[in-house]
DNA sequence: GTCTATAATGAGATAGAC
DNA sequence: GTCTATCTCATTATAGAC
């Protein structure tokens, strides 16, 4: 699940973001200090303030890490419009992200207080996520995988949303599941299909739900 | 939509503790300071200590004011079993709870850290509201308001749980809505009514949606 | 019960040697 | 690039006068 940033030996800057990035979704931004992100990295604080004078500059980068990541699960996008559209494996990418980047979800809003250059940037980025969303449904609708008004597709956009946003902190809140795991995800993206099964043909169903041969 | 703890005069524990409720909700208790709370209730900070000795008292304290106002709520039980039950009153007063004591559940993990005998409370008070749900869900079913598997209701059930509890965080983070109303509120309740729709029967669609009269 | 100190800690951040 | 040493400041908490 997770991608390693901390590859490239010597390369410390990219170690401490990896090791925020862990710890940040832990326990988040404002609960870790910077003593304990150098003592993760294994390197001096007096270090780490060289690669980062402030603590914004750290959620800054982690910030385009992001966006580079999320541009890859993007570009997955589905081509779906009738050729057997792979629902689950995007909704599998789009889970791995939500967890590998937690903390930008859960404590959104004391990332803007710490980096609130970065509030127009978040801002941008969930716009842009329910956009797909709902290109995704309306491609679903016009490909003849769904029936639903249109009322119903915004209401079904909405909680699609909210249970793939928080599916991952549901886990842990409720569940004490602090290690997600490939079950977890598949659990969640059942989750958010069982949204969708009520609306589905007989061959959207077929496209998206498991257990049945993938039809072409 | 909040209650008057600070109404009695001379009740300077009081004040401390709604300060705290309201300071809390907007910004997470490990985000807010004891300066902070002090001077929201207008004592000094010596003062505050007299009260409360430690921050973790006035979570304990706080969540025995929660504890509270949820068996309020949790009193107006729907008595459902086919008479006229009043579903969305009842989803209202748990949309209230959630937005007044929000910060229990969006900041589950720092107040299990900042106030750790209050873990097994915690995690007691979500296994009844969940018994809650599912007693609810049994009772629509057996009184032919709906009808679904098991397995169907299970998932109905994580899902109804989900977007009723993060539905007011949904609100701010997704349209930064700081201040909630009651038509947000009456919005969350029409989308977890939206998640029932597809299973209820017409009776049970008679009695749980709006603009169709509450036929008896 | 409430205030005025003031102590004690720990976090973010910098200077400068190596 | 990395370290040691140090600084500043906010935060939690206490002692003791009123």
């Amino acid at each position: 699940m997770a991608k390693d940033a901390s590859a490239g030996r010597g390369n410390t800057r990219g170690r401490i973001l990896e090791a925020c990035r862990l710890l940040f979704n832990e326990r988040g931004p404002t609960d870790v200090t910077t003593a304990q992100i150098a003592a993760a990295v294994g390197i001096n604080e007096g270090n780490l303030y060289y690669h980062f004078q402030r603590k914004e500059q750290m959620l800054e980068a982690l910030f385009d890490l992001f966006e580079q990541a999320l541009r890859v699960v993007a570009a997955a996008d589905l081509a779906y419009a009738g050729d057997a559209p792979r629902y689950r494996d995007y909704l599998g990418g789009w889970f791995g992200l939500i967890w590998d980047w937690r903390f930008f979800y859960r404590d959104a809003g004391r990332v803007s207080r710490l980096a609130p250059g970065l509030r127009p940037r978040l801002k941008a980025l969930s716009d842009e996520g329910e956009a797909q969303i709902r290109r995704a449904l309306v491609g679903m609708r016009e490909a003849g995988l769904m029936q639903a008004t249109a009322e119903q597709t915004e209401r079904l956009l909405v909680n699609a949303w909210i249970v793939s946003t928080y599916w991952i902190d549901y886990l842990r809140s409720r569940h004490g599941i602090a290690d997600v795991k490939r079950e977890h995800i598949d659990q969640g993206i059942r989750q958010v299909l069982e949204l969708f099964v009520p609306y589905l043909t007989p061959r959207g169903l077929e496209l998206t739900l498991p257990g049945r041969p993938d039809a072409a």
